[in-house]
DNA sequence: ACCTTATCTGCATCAATTGCTAATTAGCAA
DNA sequence: TTGCTAATTAGCAATTGATGCAGATAAGGT
């Protein structure tokens, strides 16, 4: 995702309005390597903004993906969560804390099982338990 | 999954009630290799067994899943579908029709930015078109 | 400063799933 | 067979994540 300034422009440019709620949420996104939930950025947003809406957090989160400055994942949290991270990367999630990572795979695997299904996008999802959460379950 | 009489057998010996409506859901699942929904596995249910609740379907979903005669599955298709495929196996999503397909990798392909984090599980989702989508469009 | 149009907020709605409970039934034992 | 008891079912309420809607508001070009 592009700095605060730049998606300033571009909204611009694209016909839509620079609101308040707007540049706080591409601050709070931008470099944000936490892939939230919508729910979390509102309340991240909530204390800088009181009375700020869920609906707009989620509005502006869609214009933002309909842009292609974000993605949205889905890790089986229950939730979607979004990601201003668009390069090409797959995700580790530890199922103790719940925190998700970025992995970069060195090459796509070789596909079995696959006649006649033409692949445009493929994402992995790991599953384990992170650093933290390891040394936790040692010392117990 | 095994089969419907091993599974009465199963369940019997977990203390577990083979029910009407258990029986007619271990028949529709056995060898079922559409990804079912909770919901389309319902559908299917009352045409044999009018009156059987999406409650039960459910019910019995989970029951399934905890016992590792089935997985559940996360493509990003707003509900949870259902595999009585535990194989260690992926899957390939249509993005025209919505269909998935199992997916065999050769194997794991080799990481990068994953220090202090322990894998327990990897699961790819491929999307793309299946043969009969990619048809469609080239005959429009 | 003005005007048009996009945006914001609050609330209703929706879809998928789970919680709850009275009525029913499977399956073991007498 | 019959009876007992715990498991199950069906139906409905509740929950969660997300989207639809509309009147009040404000961005930003003129
Ligand atoms: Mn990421
Ligand atoms: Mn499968
Ligand atoms: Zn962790
Ligand atoms: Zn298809």
């Amino acid at each position: 995702m592009r700095s605060p300034e730049e998606l300033t422009i571009a909204f611009r440019r694209a016909g839509l309005k620079v609101t308040p709620q707007r540049q706080l949420l591409f601050r709070l996104l931008h470099d944000n390597s936490s892939h939230p939930t919508a729910d979390s950025l509102h309340s991240a947003a909530t204390t800088v903004m009181p009375g700020i809406s869920l609906r707009t957090v989620y509005q502006t989160l869609t214009d933002l993906a309909e842009m292609g400055e974000l993605q949205s994942i889905e890790v089986g949290s229950g939730s979607l969560r979004f990601d201003p991270n668009v390069s090409d990367h797959h995700h580790a999630v530890c199922d103790g804390c719940g925190d998700v990572h970025d992995v970069y795979v060195s090459k796509a695997p070789v596909l079995r099982g696959l006649d006649d299904f033409s692949v445009s996008d493929a994402h992995i999802v790991y599953r384990g338990q992170c650093g933290a959460c390891s040394a936790l379950v040692a010392t117990k």
